[in-house]
DNA sequence: CAAAATAGTTAGTCATGCCTAAATTCGACG
DNA sequence: CGTCGAATTTAGGCATGACTAACTATTTTG
């Protein structure tokens, strides 16, 4: 158990800065500095001089012009950040009006300044939640969380809508088809209509619509958005 | 109408030194450097520092070796800031369960977190409140607050607490006894007694309790922790 | 496989905001 | 009215965390 006791308190910055690289290292494999420049909005010399910071306060690993990983200590810092985040993001649309898409920023300010015993009590009141609003799941108080659970486009009920999270086919020429429809990860989409024994789906996407073969949309995975 | 269009984001640091400067002013006196360091836990050369920076950007006058005024524009930073802490505080006590006295620490740090839309939300949860839950009046969106209501200890029920704000009297006797038996302003004490007839009344202060005469505590100001 | 393109690092600068030490100014008092 | 002491400011330094310019390592490609 690699403990942090009495450690200096972390900025705002080196709060930013694991997150960023806990995002990017979700394929287990070292993270580029101009990944983490291009994601934090900053130029690769700021980014190579906080990784010489945060590796010399053991937070990760650095191998010079390989790339960076987390260590225990700075993974559990992400891990924090990223219950603090979800978390806020499920109270402020729980109980203060906010919308799905709005909240992130808001969020995002916020991670930084609240307290562990205000994070406690929001989870309480939200009831514990294991997902956020846009179905990711949240970390416990010990960095432990759900995997998320992939929904098939076919089984979102007509009226609902969902985000796309991954496609499930190797096929080049299926991938083209989804990509220059706008059917790629990180992409809403509602539902309009199945059609019976398991015909082609309606789908409205931003402005438009499309039809999708039940086959095709089979491999569509999706989160929905509810607080579960 | 001293416009602010387009100016630089404010830091945490001076929005401090701001929300300090309006605190001490209080009298409409200047306000002396050393003050606004011993409230901060700064040192006088650090003040000196900011107070050049502020007054360059016109959000205080500055006449060297006198002390410091606010401008309008600083005026107003320093009530955003209050109407903020002051509804934090509201909220946290009722919504999340914080008391009276543990809310200070977590307002101070959220305050320069939350954005405008966050904290017009918050106020709407609240019914737009006017008094926070230590009896301090919450400055509108345009600066504008109610004045205090002070009540005469005489005029707390027995069981209530209330917080000691002014005491009305000019009696060196009186203040010195009120002095020394702690009855100061900020001082919280709870109602015990009082005996008819506009016979003494009896409190508790701390740990021990006091009985006082019906006319100096007339003289006692206390507002009381409700949220109105 | 060597040269060009790309990615990463080092060097040096700047702004913010804090500090201590050393002037300076002000006000009070003999 | 001069001197002493307290308050204030100036001078100079340091840490953080950003930047650009210049250099170096790696990867790609003809």
């Amino acid at each position: 158990m690699t403990a942090q006791l009495a450690s200096e308190p972390l900025t705002r910055s080196v709060e930013d800065y694991l997150k960023a690289i806990y995002r990017l290292s979700a394929e287990g494999a070292p993270v580029s500095t101009s990944d983490i420049a291009d994601l934090l909005g900053l130029s690769a010399p700021s980014v190579s001089g906080m990784i010489r910071r945060l590796s010399e306060q053991d937070l990760l690993e650095h191998a010079p012009y390989r790339g960076v990983l987390l260590t225990a200590a700075g993974r559990r810092v992400a891990l924090r950040m990223v219950r603090r985040h979800r978390l806020i993001e499920a109270y402020l649309v729980k109980f203060l009006g906010y919308s799905w898409d709005t909240v992130h920023d808001e969020a995002e300010r916020l991670e930084h300044a609240v307290s562990e015993g205000l994070i406690e009590r929001m989870a309480e009141a939200l009831g514990n939640p294991r997902f956020d609003p846009h179905g990711d799941p949240i970390p416990d108080s010990n960095g432990a969380m759900d995997e998320l659970v992939y929904t098939p486009l076919t089984d979102i009920p007509a009226g609902e809508t969902a985000e796309i999270r991954r496609v499930d086919t190797g096929q080049a020429e299926r991938l083209r088809y989804l990509e220059q429809a706008g059917l790629t990860p990180g992409t809403r989409v509602a539902v309009r209509r199945h059609e019976p024994f398991h015909g082609p789906i309606t789908i409205a996407i931003g402005a438009g619509e499309r039809v999708i073969g039940h086959e095709l949309a089979r491999q569509v995975l999706c989160v929905r958005p509810e607080i579960r």
